[in-house]
DNA sequence: CACATATACTTGCTTAGTCAACTATTTGTG
DNA sequence: CACAAATAGTTGACTAAGCAAGTATATGTG
């Protein structure tokens, strides 16, 4: 038998797969994945740029695999460059007008997945587990 | 601001992104991903041949994942294919030998791995934050 | 029993994302 | 200030995994 920390580890693993999973096909139809979702959430939160350093530190991703998730993003002018006067390296981005626009309708959509599968949860149970899970990251 | 069922499923998304990227990091002196690794580990659990189907189910992922996902895995002789004399579309797989042997190993490393995780928690909160998300799966 | 439908895969093609190596810039130290 | 080390990002080569379509087998119904 497996310990505690063991189960969470599998149990979050296997069900981060199969949200994903689910959520990524319902939000195909306005044309982006879960990842694509999750960065205009963040840049929409934000409200400002951001570099690639930081959005792959949120995402968990490398900092290659920001680099080409961004890439048609910005081919379909969802976010836009931003240069850093500060800092001739970074290669900042945020949210385009466009980009917000589809946020708005993708978030929608979003809030509905969401309801669907947790719906076993109870709002109080919910708000536990997110404190639980945050704390993690 | 969003909702819990969106924050909820935004959390568990970006958690997940981190502890596998940690995990299968970690688990690569074995040699095996993650995904391998919770293959593994379900097998040894149910202890008898699964098909495809089932684990595809399990993982949250596609049967043609669990294809590709087992290809390596025959060839290194981790799992072995059964052949079910009641279904002949069937291509079932159990844990070898050298299966069995592997998982024992790398079952050690990854109870460190996820103790290490996890250490936020306390006991009592890792057994609330399994209940939460094994209601969600 | 025949045949339509469903199930269990597999394969081709494509996308997502990793790591290692490299470039450009910034920062910290003698 | 000069130069070593760190940081930000990109690119090449590769692995993982998805969907759509195809094959083989099983099942349910007239």
């Amino acid at each position: 038998m497996s310990n505690s920390s063991t189960s969470l580890v599998i149990q979050n693993a296997l069900l981060a797969a199969k949200l994903a999973r689910k959520a990524g096909n319902r939000l195909s139809v306005h044309g982006i994945s879960l990842t694509e979702y999750l960065v205009m959430d963040y840049l929409d939160q934000c409200s400002q740029e951001v570099s690639r350093i930081e959005l792959a530190e949120y995402l968990g991703m490398s900092a290659s695999g920001v680099t080409r998730l961004l890439l048609p993003m910005e081919k379909n002018g969802v976010v836009e460059k931003v240069q850093n006067p500060r800092d001739a390296r970074q290669s900042q981005v945020r949210l385009s007008n466009t980009g917000k626009t589809l946020y708005k309708d993708a978030s929608t959509s979003f809030g509905h997945i969401a309801a669907d599968l947790t719906s076993v949860l109870s709002e109080p149970q919910k708000g536990k587990a997110i404190e639980l899970l945050s704390r993690l990251v």
